[in-house]
DNA sequence: CTGAAAGCGCTTACAG
DNA sequence: CTGAAAGCGCTTACAG
């Protein structure tokens, strides 16, 4: 069913029937009626492809994350899909299930369904050869007019950046749990190419370093960014001996992690060792004990981010919006 | 960049630089080698647009659910996603946020971008305008060559099916808990047009029945299919007086919510009350007390709903692979 | 307000 | 093996 069957059907052009069917020019009553009523009866649907060639546009927004059934990333989509559908827009969600190389070829791709705007909602690497390769992609497709925003910090990427403030809330999180009285500390992290990883560790360890609280190299351990590497982090140290009072997770999904690992250990949480997370995902208030954390704003940051692309006129020069995270004490902490 | 720049570039002709691009036909190796040269030094990116309309076929899969943040979509997409990455297709997430009639503009838009195909993996809804809107919009796709699969039963839908075994399920864990001794049950259900919630609740009723067990109305609570839907669905229960002494939660994702309003009223689980839920999302493992449930194997149905719609010749039947669900028993139900 | 025509960037019979 | 040409289904100046 195409454009020029109803458009016959109807007794007029193609063109009167575009213009009809897309409401750009004003077109007499009586042809715009016979228009709608043959597209009605016809069953018709535009083909979005000869669309997009013909106007050089799409209504297609493309999303990038490591992984979908990662409720950080999930929460933060859903903002996105809110905006987007506020707009009109689709949106296409990517999962690179954490492969670098994935994540371009995947803007490779967005840029040849012409995607409306690109939003990068991971963490970024760093890493010279990744961000290269990348930029490679995303300059020309800003050039040509392209639409592109992110999620946190990304070194060389010169575009809209959606913020959480990692380093800010490492720190206050660390204050907080001085204030709790604990001294001695160990970190479960990620892999610390990550921009995340390393803002949050850093905020920590400097606001630790301010009290006069060290923190042992020994007692930072890597894992995987998933729950699974959280458990294996946490077991890891458990098993080389734990020294802390309080563990903390660079995020809640490593968290419900390292609690599982530590009541598989017999250990009692706060009582024997407080935990933390960060970023208040939803299911971190379910956990018992619910799990004390640095709360960022997922879902308005995704709208954030959608609105930050989607602005007019187009960025001459890239735009920060950043979110403070809150701490948020929950029962997995306690006085040492 | 378009593929006359390259061929002209290459001093080749369109045509040959796209057999080139795309190795349909044979080119002779020292036009091939300059076609693929000028290509890579360009840059160039074929428009997806232009070969879909050319070609008349997407690269685009489209994959409608209800919300992309509950973890049982989520790891069914995660599933599909990979299934769909292996065969080099791109996936098209849409989230109609539980809105019927958005579920079918959806359909719409991805018959608009021509979609490779169209997974459905939200649960049937039992409403006569429903499932006559939607045929519509489905019917003319498949005619069209478009591929359909679907996720969980769908009365009137004639497509393939990925089918967990809801009924079968919903009474092998009625039994499990029978055997544990409960003979007092309540159920938190979701809204009973939903296929998966009819099926569950009827396969657990049956084999309560068929051991002579009551489920009484009043011990029936309907609430939203959402964590928060569990809460409040379990706090009314509780305002009512609860006479069960295990609670059935249709999905874990309610049982999530039930548990939090449970525990917000000073009961203990399992000691004063058994709770249960149904499809074993990943978080489930990690609740404390970790949740008696019945598991489907989400990411391998999110595959199978994709092999299906993808499988080749097209089928001239519809074809239902069914997936059983295994009573996991876990520490949130005990003998009463 | 309306239509004929060109053009978007590809692919693919059809000749050669 | 290679190229000229038609065609995919729209949109949009350009005339009228």
């Amino acid at each position: 069913m195409t454009l020029e069957v109803v458009a016959r059907y109807a007794g007029v052009s193609p063109a009167t029937a575009s213009r009809v069917l897309n409401g750009t020019t004003r077109v007499r009553d009586e042809l715009r009626e016979r228009v709608l009523a043959a597209a009605d009866l016809l069953g018709y649907i535009p083909n979005a492809h000869a669309q997009a060639l013909a106007s050089a546009s799409s209504q297609v927004v493309g999303v990038i994350c490591h992984d979908v059934s990662d409720p950080y990333f999930a929460a933060i989509a859903s903002g996105v899909m809110r905006a987007a559908s506020e707009r009109g827009l689709l949106m296409m969600l990517a999962s690179t299930f954490r492969d670098p190389s994935r994540e371009i070829a995947y803007v490779s791709t967005l840029r040849a369904q012409q995607a409306r705007a690109i939003l990068l909602i991971s963490s970024g690497f760093q890493d010279r050869a990744w961000e290269r390769a990348m930029s490679a992609e995303l300059d020309p497709y800003l050039r040509g007019g392209g639409r592109v925003a992110v999620v946190s910090r990304h070194r060389t990427l010169r575009v809209d950046t959606v913020l959480p403030e990692n380093r800010a809330g490492g720190a206050a999180l660390a204050r907080a749990l001085l204030d709790l009285g604990h001294r001695d500390f160990a970190v479960l992290t990620g892999p610390r190419a990550l921009t995340t990883v390393s803002d949050r560790l850093g905020g920590f360890r400097d606001a630790l370093a301010r009290a006069g609280v060290d923190l042992a190299p020994d007692q930072i351990v890597e894992g995987a960014f998933t729950r699974d590497g959280g458990y294996d982090a946490c077991s890891g140290l458990l098993q080389r001996g734990l020294r802390a009072t309080c563990v903390f997770a660079i995020t809640d999904v490593m968290a419900i992690g390292a609690l599982a690992a530590l009541r598989d250990h017999g250990l009692r949480v706060p009582e024997d060792v407080s935990l933390a997370g960060f970023d208040d995902i939803p299911i971190v208030r379910d956990l018992s004990p619910p799990l004390t954390t640095v709360a960022l704003p997922l879902a308005e940051m995704g709208e954030a981010v959608m609105a930050l692309a989607l602005r007019e006129p187009p960025h001459r020069r890239s735009r920060v919006a950043r979110f403070g995270g809150e701490v948020v004490l929950r029962a997995s902490t306690a006085p040492p």
